[in-house]
DNA sequence: GTCTATATAATGATAGAC
DNA sequence: GTCTATCATTATATAGAC
């Protein structure tokens, strides 16, 4: 399974083979709010990354948190992505979110280095106040909505939801640990746990 | 009220209920990275907590990494301590892991607030570079150390280390996305599911 | 030891020429 | 649309009076 997050051509209206600066800039604030933290990134780290004068950043995006909901929605549109590329290339619910799980693995070094984008994001932040923290916390809440309709369409309907978290709260655990450990296989270790679980779930 | 220097040398020598300034500002620093992250928390937020002029914060660090590392030492003393108490309460090791699962019930609502303090600091640093985030990271590995060590006593010797992973993801796991999506019952669920987990082991 | 004042750099954000 | 120059604020950190 391999899924290819292609920013550009979602976001851009007409063919082009450049990337607009607009989409330039989300995709430096994303990876550098993941790779530095939403705090310690400037708009000036993004603009030099993006290739745009600081300037002109403030004419794509008002202000910091603006760029951050793009950022955000950018990272919704990666985990859309990945969960429609599950659909299609999984027949079976428990396929899918075994799939799902396995997906990790292909990210676990990335992760072991700088965490998970979405809980660097939200842990940095106070989702319950903060507008980019908030818009963060929906990807979980996207993630936990797709593995609750797996489980349920696998016949654990009473217990989807709870299903549902104990995923997500094996892989997000598992992220920050190894970042803080620095060991990507202290995450091979959690989701090959959470794989058998599903497998021997009725 | 105002006292001389030679009292205030007297009083933080030698009568230990008055907290020290150096004291309050570990105090207020440990508080402040917690609640807005290490990277959001000025000097001055810090110094002004403590009720200490920023200019004398330097007196007593002397680089906001310093007081990090306090902050830090902090941390790592209250798990100790903690640790420490489970020890005197619990006779035996699967009692003494069950209490140490059942004690985050006590902070969930402050979890579900601002997440773990520890998470807070190793997601917003880079553990495997930065001296304060690495001085963080340490809490966790004192906290895997004695988990682990509890699994052993337990007779669980093959998979203590790997027991003591799990134990301290579901935490973390929970802690995180309580945050995210402001829900202290999210980190009441999966200590639940841990605890009965520990007490169906052999 | 304590505190005020300040140096210096970086930040988010604007103004306005082209 | 693009870019330079710059403002206002805040950050860490220092100097030096008391």
């Amino acid at each position: 399974m391999r899924y290819t997050p292609n920013l550009s051509q979602l976001t851009s209206k007409f063919f082009m083979n450049d990337a607009s600066k607009k989409t330039k800039l989300i995709e430096a604030a994303t990876q550098l709010f993941h790779t530095q933290g939403i705090n310690a990134t400037s708009l000036k780290d993004i603009a030099e990354k993006a290739g745009v004068p600081l300037g002109n950043v403030y004419y794509y995006f008002k202000s910091k948190d603006e760029l951050g909901l793009a950022a955000a929605e950018e990272q919704m549109g990666r985990l859309k992505g990945l969960l429609k590329s599950l659909e299609e290339q999984s027949q079976s619910p428990k396929k899918r979110i075994v799939a799902a799980i396995r997906f990790f693995e292909s990210v676990k070094d990335r992760f072991a280095q700088f965490g998970c984008p979405v809980a660097q994001v939200c842990q940095s932040t106070l989702p319950a106040t903060d507008v980019v923290g908030k818009s963060y916390a929906n990807v979980y809440r996207e993630h936990l909505d797709w593995l609750e309709a797996q489980f349920s369409e696998m016949g654990c309907k009473k217990d989807s939801a709870q299903y549902a978290r104990q995923v997500l709260i094996g892989i997000q655990g598992a992220g920050l640990l190894a970042k803080a450990l620095g060991s990507p296989q202290i995450i091979s270790e959690e989701l090959e746990r959470l794989v058998q679980w599903v497998q021997n779930l009725a």
